[in-house]
DNA sequence: AATGAATGAGGGTTCATTCAT
DNA sequence: GATGAATGAACCCTCATTCAT
């Protein structure tokens, strides 16, 4: 589940790399990303040095941390894609995102430096196409049934999803229900109907691939 | 287009105050909130010390340039609600929203540091009402008319609007018009017509304002 | 006397530097060239940043120590050759070299890691190839006066000096003379006198500069 | 060649020592004494931990080099000493110094810091006390043959031996002949000759030894 | 008032040394 | 015995902020 280590660790290592990555998680989420790097250690249980020995700067770090959400939400995709009964079903469910998932992918996408910082790692890239490839397969799935419009492509629901995983729920949210809120109406927008065309066209993975 | 200071400044202090705030406006936008307070002054052609004259602190800044930003998005919202024909046009030249204007009121919306600086500053609060008292209005007449849906409120809108601004559009972006097909999407989930009934109630400019 | 600062610098901050300079000049020789930077600061009776803020790092102030060196050395050389009867007696004197004049130059030369750093300054090089010019004056005068034997040149005596120079002085040397034993063998060994031809060609000024 | 360790060690972990040994001489030599201890490690092929089973710290490396070197020399001074024809010779061959010696002994001989490790070390002292003798014994029979001057003793050319070690060849050198030009002088300067006398009494080996 | 020098706390990083496997 | 993982003290350096000029 998560990104494959270069080596066979010790198994002791292998559990203190895994307790650095979630707490670099969790920390990056209730400090930002500039939190020091020994709040992580210490949170993780361990010493700065061997938070170092294993990433040799807060950008290692924090492409681990991409890697391993964007994992979670590959398989979060193979799991919706395989369980649900249509397409349609499956796209919902990744849209909507549990929250947890979407705490996780929040990180890796806010704020430009993160995003640099991860855009060029291969590993993440590659998290990233398979992702792509499942909502092609879902979104023209979706389309061939009739229940989605027909001039949207998976970049533009990968956008969409991007965009509410960006939401970070507030208090007051949750019993006003905002981010289901917003996720009906771009579920409305997405729904085959009559309705004013797009400008452009379709965007596809491979567009947002290029990147 | 600025907020009022305390007192009235001369006019060579009051010039000095626009460039730091200019200029640190430019240099969060480049390089992120946290740079060097010197490098701001040095942009800014005066030095160290007469910035922390002016802005006692970061945060003073921060508040600053977010007031600044929100001077202009609510000037943009008098002019639109002035200007254009219907309630309608005037909510989608609101949701458009030029790209200097995104750019800028991008700053205050991402990043929880920023965020929780500006959140509390009654200056801001006092734009942001503003603001929201416009969508209100525009809103309301837009569903009297007809044109959109009965079951958002403006705060429904402002989450989207916030949404949008959210996207700092990537290079490619430009001739996908990424940006205009979310837009349209948003528009098409606005307006009115048979859909699926949104959860929840319409969420008012008031809850967020309570925020 | 000194490296000529870029800019003038304020009397306080002109005051500060130089105590850094001769701070960073005797820690060096006590305790090498890796002290901490803290250590220096102390010393020099300023807070680290301003050490900092006037040496960017640590071979930019190794850089100005040797400066320092060598623009002593070039007074030195510059009395010796305008004060000196003959210029033999210069020499004499240059090679005898004042002990703290010693324990400056030895800083310079030890070290490969000292002399890479300071290898490439052009700072430095210019109070170098001053010397270098006046040991090629004396030389010559030697030299034509009969005194020095003629199959030497400017660089064979420079790289004598600089033998000399790398001798620091242990406790009994004091009494047993042995710098000066050293020297009287060396000078003795440049008199005219019949005896082995050396190999090679003279080294010259030039040989040195070309380095 | 290597100091006499305590224990006679297995054949294995022999060669591990040796190999530690030979790769700290290389790399203090290329990298300074403060090369990271597991750069040595691993250029010797062997964990840390095996280093430091074998050298409880740093000074215990150091003065394992400083031994092997000062064994090397030792071995060259009776070399010299028995094969060559006169005394004279064998001072010759040992103020030359094969570039090999002269790189290695290099490392003892400069820094302050080696040098207080390895002063106090009673193997070291014992390698140079048989290597003082030598010297003696040489000087002693050179000047009753005559070619040599009567006023230098051999605390006079062991400090000369040390100060031609000290020069670390540099490039341009080898074909300028630098080294062998400043040997031809010192030993122009030894030879029996008139010539004035030299400052002080002759400096003995035992005035060395009592450093 | 403006300037930029000085301060020093704080965070990054390295590496000697120890110790579990 | 050998290995290499873990530790944390120590040093480097930056920059927010203060203050003398």
């Amino acid at each position: 589940m998560t990104a494959d280590p270069e080596v066979r660790l010790r198994a002791d290592a292998r559990r203190n790399r895994d307790q650095i990555v979630a707490a670099a998680k969790a920390m990056f989420l209730e400090k930002g990303l500039d939190v020091p790097m020994e709040e992580i250690a210490r949170r993780a249980g361990v010493g700065v040095g061997t938070l170092y020995r294993r990433f040799p700067d807060r950008d290692a770090l924090i492409r681990a941390v991409a890697q391993d959400n964007f994992a979670q939400m590959l398989a979060e995709a193979e799991a919706a894609a395989a369980e649900e009964p249509t397409a349609w079903d499956a796209l919902v469910r990744l849209l909507s995102g549990s929250r947890p998932l979407r705490l996780s992918m929040h990180l890796a996408l806010l704020s430009q430096q993160a995003w640099t910082v991860v855009r060029d790692d291969p590993e993440t890239q590659r998290y990233r196409d398979a992702i792509l490839e499942i909502l092609e397969n879902l979104v023209g799935e979706a389309q061939r049934e009739g229940v989605m419009r027909a001039d949207v492509g998976a970049g533009d629901v990968a956008v969409l999803v991007s965009l509410l995983l960006k939401r970070l729920p507030a208090p007051p949210d949750e019993e006003l229900q905002v981010h289901d809120r917003v996720l009906a109406l771009m579920l409305d927008a997405l729904r085959a109907r009559p309705g004013a065309p797009l400008p452009g066209r379709p965007v596809t993975g491979d567009d947002l691939r290029r990147r």
